[in-house]
DNA sequence: TGAGGATAGATGCAAACGCATATATAACTA
DNA sequence: TAGTTATATATGCGTTTGCATCTATCCTCA
């Protein structure tokens, strides 16, 4: 009742420019000459562990990067055996692994990661002031948690 | 200047959220049980050519569907052989092709826009009220709109 | 305690991807 | 207008992805 008519259309609108900026964004970060030695991809998984202080199970890994759990594993797989990221079962759980980053592999992060930051940062700010910068995250952080408890 | 020193880490939190958001409501969408006639990533090409009222060039859907060159060529060759999309050569400059929906694609945008559009008013409804979603919307269109000269 | 079911991650396999490059046509230049 | 360069798309190939399924471990409850 409260619901106007108009707000179907209102909020797919809202996701198609939602999903231009993403789109854009990352064609812009893809295009630069930052990504021999970590590919974009694994760079996501370098810094989501960079974040973690405690070593993170592959599932919880899986929360934050947008990869089937089968394309995730391998893909731990292959930075561990380059020797960025340590993985060794769980000791309080035989099924599981505990990830976490390497001297190697934080260094490697930090390495992408400041000259990345410099052009996210860029990036953002080409297009917004320091309010919007904060509406856009209040905003996507809002929508975000309306969802996080639904998926498993 | 007028540029406060905080501005970076506000940028990259921005960012961050934004990626987070999308992350969130991709996996909401593929969890759908709607993907079995196209894959989300097909639909995403014929929703944009749906929006297309004359042909369109593989260069300019390009720039609208986040793949490599050579994976939308061949995307829409799929497509093309599922008698989805129309491919015949530019007769104005024969190295181009024009694409457009045939019928039966338009049938098949449709069939599976209807529910997917309902989906996605409600998650984004579901974090976000009438004027948030507007906001949001102007944002991104914002942020996008101040990169997309920078590209070819 | 031990059988049945649930959960975490790994693996087989076909499909799809990106990179480099080939091909075909157009556009420019001398 | 012939030769050169640029543009639009296609193709070869090795890598990565997702789906289905497997294995190993844990949990529950009779």
């Amino acid at each position: 009742m409260t619901t106007p008519r108009v707000m179907p259309a209102l909020a797919n609108e809202a996701w198609e420019q939602l999903l231009a900026a993403y789109g854009t964004l990352m064609r812009l970060y893809a295009a630069e000459d930052r990504w021999d030695e970590v590919s974009m991809r694994e760079y996501d998984v370098l810094y989501t562990l960079s974040k973690c202080p405690a070593p993170v199970r592959l599932s919880e890994l899986n929360r934050h990067v947008l990869l089937s759990q089968p394309a995730l594993s391998r893909l731990v797989d292959r930075l561990a055996e380059r020797g960025l990221v340590d993985r060794c079962t769980d000791p309080a759980d035989g099924r599981g692994v505990r990830l976490s980053l390497t001297a190697a592999g934080r260094a490697v992060q930090q390495r992408a990661g400041r000259g990345h930051a410099r052009t996210v940062a860029r990036a953002m700010t080409a297009g917004l002031n320091h309010d919007e910068l904060g509406q856009l995250a209040a905003l996507c952080r809002k929508l975000a948690a309306a969802h996080d408890k639904d998926l498993t």
